[in-house]
DNA sequence: CTTAAGATTGACAATCATTTTCAACCCAGG
DNA sequence: CCTGGGTTGAAAATGATTGTCAATCTTAAG
């Protein structure tokens, strides 16, 4: 994705901040990597192959990443934030198992073009959206019929 | 609302918890609150009128309250959990501008049909969902029409 | 190429929300 | 009442994230 380079050199120049190694590095890690990565995650698989790379780089070039938006915050109930490519990928949504934690992703063009429907009822503009569906997967159903009403 | 305090009992009884004090005075001033409380907030409220209840307990009860359905947890980023009362009002869905912060409701049984759809093929059980759309309002999107990208 | 100013880094300490621990305590049933 | 086991409060522990700070790297100027 060069657009995403792209941006995220221009963000850095525009903020008079600098173009370091580690951050090519970071950036070239999560672009390379699947979504849903925590940022430990992120940063083990960083260190594998950087070990001179701190964890407090990993945070704060991902910060920097959320403020340009190439990247989006997510906190899927775990106390951890996962950082998520807005260009890497098509767009997807989440169906996220309050049993487990398993998180399975989605795409439904139908409410997609809802979505738009309601917007431009709004007189919005969407640029990004972000839907979590939360409940039991079909492996944690059984376990809670009794339990859950 | 009555039907709450009748789900948080049953679930208590079904779990072979205990009916005490500090749950019935947690579970009243969560009621008697505005939504989008902090722990901290629901807890400094309390501790008003109950200095004798502690910091845990909140935290727990709160726990059990998510855990029966009454109440629905929230995470807008600022690093605290936010407990939502599910029976307050009807479920709705936001549409927030990027350029002004603007936050607009709406709901749409369309896409809440289309969920459920798409969780049918999944084998997957809808206990909640959350849709945040992000975007420029009709206000704010004159004024980028050039900077957007 | 050299240099100086200032941003960045990494190791570690600090912070903040949340959870656990544990002895004292309360609730339900006998 | 009594007893077993869930519950509580205070404090310590945990875990994610952020701040500190001296050493280091980038960049633009000289």
């Amino acid at each position: 994705m060069p657009a995403t380079r792209k941006i995220f050199r221009e963000f850095i120049a525009r903020k008079g901040l600098k173009s370091t190694q580690q951050r090519e590095i970071i950036l070239d890690e999560f672009l390379r990597s699947g979504s849903h990565l925590s940022t430990e995650e992120l940063y083990l698989r960083i260190r594998a192959k950087h070990p001179h790379i701190g964890y407090a780089t990993v945070y704060r070039t991902l910060k920097l990443f959320a403020e340009c938006g190439i990247a989006e915050p997510r906190h899927f109930g775990d106390g951890q934030t996962r950082y998520e490519s807005t260009h890497a990928q098509e767009h997807h949504d989440h169906l996220i198992c309050t049993g487990c934690g398993a998180i399975l992703e989605f795409e439904d063009p139908g409410i997609e073009q809802l979505q738009e429907q309601v917007a431009a009822q709004h007189g919005f503009h969407i640029e990004r959206h972000r839907l979590e569906i939360y409940g039991l997967c079909n492996k944690c159903l059984p376990s809670r019929t009794e339990a859950a009403q």
